[in-house]
DNA sequence: ACATGTTATATACATGCTGTATGTATGTCA
DNA sequence: TGACATACATACAGCATGTATATAACATGT
């Protein structure tokens, strides 16, 4: 396996297009067939194969099948760190900016293939410590530091606020999970949303 | 595999008492191993060398090495439930009761081979369905019951009642995870359940 | 008690998957 | 242009799963 180099601009060199263009159909299909028969269930011959080459490419782009995970599971969480920003970004107050950001994280997490993906496969396959730096990278860490800045501001009443944080991202996973497979997920997301809306607006000042 | 007899009272034959012990046995090293391991980290061939069999039992008995996992985790969740059931029989009022459960069975979670089983592995094991039909079985229908009979008493606001039952088990297995491994474990269990106390609390009428 | 069927467990085997070691072609650069 | 690096393919070894089959222990009716 080779350290990916940063996508500096332009592909300069042959090489560095070959490579790209491999990694990327790799990562591609490997991100539509874990989504659609999760991670034990696909082989890795059948992820190489879907994209073209062997797994000797795989080999050489990727730290195997787990590491080939790993680069889908971090796709897909900077695909969802990009929308909920922009919805955060969108709201006004801070109450607001967290309640958006949640809102906006349910509807991304819709699709049962990024459930899957995400909420599903990610914690077995990874491992509860690779797992959890991942998911403080990508979520804890914004929670927290919304949540600090409500209680600071009065806002919210005081909670301990590691605590608070993982409460309400574990409520908004399961929630998402649940309204993806209910039996009319478009009305089920808009109760977990309102729900968790006013769930959150309780713990108000 | 067979059908498990059910244990009516003392073993009457020979045949039964063998069963059970060797059923027994591979339960009990299957249940160590896998929460020490993972599923994906133990074979069978290490489970049936502990509990001093071979696979032909483990096959006989079980329906594969999936099958002995959902026996596991069967047992698990059996558990849970019985600890969590007798903190609410300890309670007075609804409220009380409801509030109660939630503590006990984060402090029940508090064991990480337990949270292996139950919380990392068991949906990626499973998949989506069967994971919901055991989850819907043990957990979903008891939040649900209470939570409607506390809506309809007037002692909650009106809630979807589906959304919440799912947002709060998710907050709770979220708040489990995150207190087993936080640095004070004991400490961290406390404020979950205090918060999650408080935030239910918040819903009330 | 013995023949016979049944249950419990062991053994042997076929298949598939992963990871690694090695080979080869293509590109890069002095 | 020749030496080195990179990208990928092929071949191989090991392990895990599931199944088919063998065997031993036991139950049961006569």
């Amino acid at each position: 396996m080779r350290k990916v180099k940063q996508p500096d601009h332009g592909p300069e060199n042959k090489q560095d297009e070959r490579s790209r263009r491999t990694t990327g159909r790799i990562l591609s299909e490997a991100r539509r067939l874990f989504a659609e028969y999760g991670f034990a269930g696909v082989s890795a011959e059948q992820i190489v194969a879907a994209a073209g080459v062997t797994r000797g490419a795989l080999y050489h782009h990727f730290d195997g099948k787990k590491g080939l995970f790993r680069a889908v599971l971090e796709q897909v969480q900077a695909e969802i760190e990009q929308r909920v920003k922009a919805a955060v970004d969108r709201a006004q107050d801070p109450m607001e900016m967290l309640i958006a950001g949640n809102d906006e994280f349910l509807a991304a997490c819709l699709d049962p293939g990024l459930q899957r993906i995400l909420l599903t496969d990610a914690p077995a396959v990874l491992g509860w410590e690779e797992w959890r730096a991942v998911d403080e990278d990508h979520v804890q860490c914004k929670y927290r530091a919304f949540l600090g800045k409500l209680m600071d501001n009065g806002v919210l009443r005081p909670f301990p606020v590691d605590a608070l944080a993982h409460i309400i991202s574990g409520a908004a996973n399961e929630a998402a999970f649940w309204a993806a497979r209910a039996d009319h997920p478009a009305t089920a997301l808009v109760q977990a949303q309102i729900t968790m809306a006013e769930m959150i607006r309780s713990l108000s000042a």
